[in-house]
DNA sequence: ATTTACATTAAAACAATTCTAAACTGTTGA
DNA sequence: TCAACAGTTTAGAATTGTTTTAATGTAAAT
């Protein structure tokens, strides 16, 4: 089956230009089979050794911003210097593991609803986001 | 009241010397009432405005870190170039708010306590901590 | 007082991200 | 079909937040 066409439908859809480049990034974020979460160092990494072709570290940038706007992907906070993002949008949390800064998806499942008795007024809830930070048992805090 | 001599002494038992930075940096961060977030850049400028002496930047650096790893302050996580702090070091909750860019409290009181259904194997649970982003009803998502 | 280990400093280095301005390319519509 | 426009890519420069460096200063122990 030809992803190309779909990424080139949706990426129209959205007002976006099905470019080389964004479609290529489409098939390194969107073909894999399970959701994954990616810096846009591991993406460059990734472009760098998949593809034939190079995308300027810019163009990176940009696709992941464009795409992030139209909901193709998901900005996840993390205390680091640099972002993480997530191919799986759908509402849920996440673990991080504090040995090796990896990400895991925790499941809404996994979580009973977040039940929140406070509110701001005359704003709107837009996202409710549990980060769960963990380390090996014998793990020295400092 | 003379405050500086408490942070002198709450220094010293953490094992930091109480040099005339750190003393000024504990009056900025732990004499207000409340307790309140900050970025760096907004310490920097509080201590400008407030202090008669200038701290070198790498000077507030080294202390903020300092006094996270004494566990005086805590680091927030949200999707930002720059790293919060809070002088709340309790556990608790945050807003954010995406309009301003504004850190609000959000008291474990106000949330029913996160119950987490799924572990990691060999990890243990160092935090939970949920982030709320708000934003203006009117506001478009883009 | 002297020593020593810890702190401060300005400046340089660094890393992540954004900006810039020129070249390029999808798309539209004559 | 192809010219023209608007959106996109690009390399490199600029910017921003943070860390490192190496020299100097200072608190505390001897």
């Amino acid at each position: 089956m030809n992803n190309i066409s779909i990424y080139t439908e949706k990426l129209r859809e959205s007002g976006l230009r099905p470019t080389r480049q964004r479609l290529k990034i489409c098939e390194v974020l969107f073909s894999p089979e399970k959701t994954f979460h990616f810096t846009i160092k591991d993406l460059t990494k990734i472009i760098e050794d998949k593809l034939s072709e190079k995308i300027s570290l810019a163009t990176v940038y940009n696709t992941i911003h464009a795409f992030k706007k139209k909901g193709y992907l998901k900005e996840i906070s993390i205390n680091s210097d640099k972002s993480y993002f997530d191919t799986n949008v759908t509402e849920h949390h996440h673990f991080f593991d504090e040995d090796t800064n990896e990400l895991i998806d925790c499941s809404n499942d996994d979580i009973d609803s977040v039940n929140i008795k406070k509110n701001i007024t005359g704003k709107k809830i837009k996202s409710v986001e549990v980060l769960i930070k963990v380390a090996s048992d014998n793990q020295n805090q400092n």
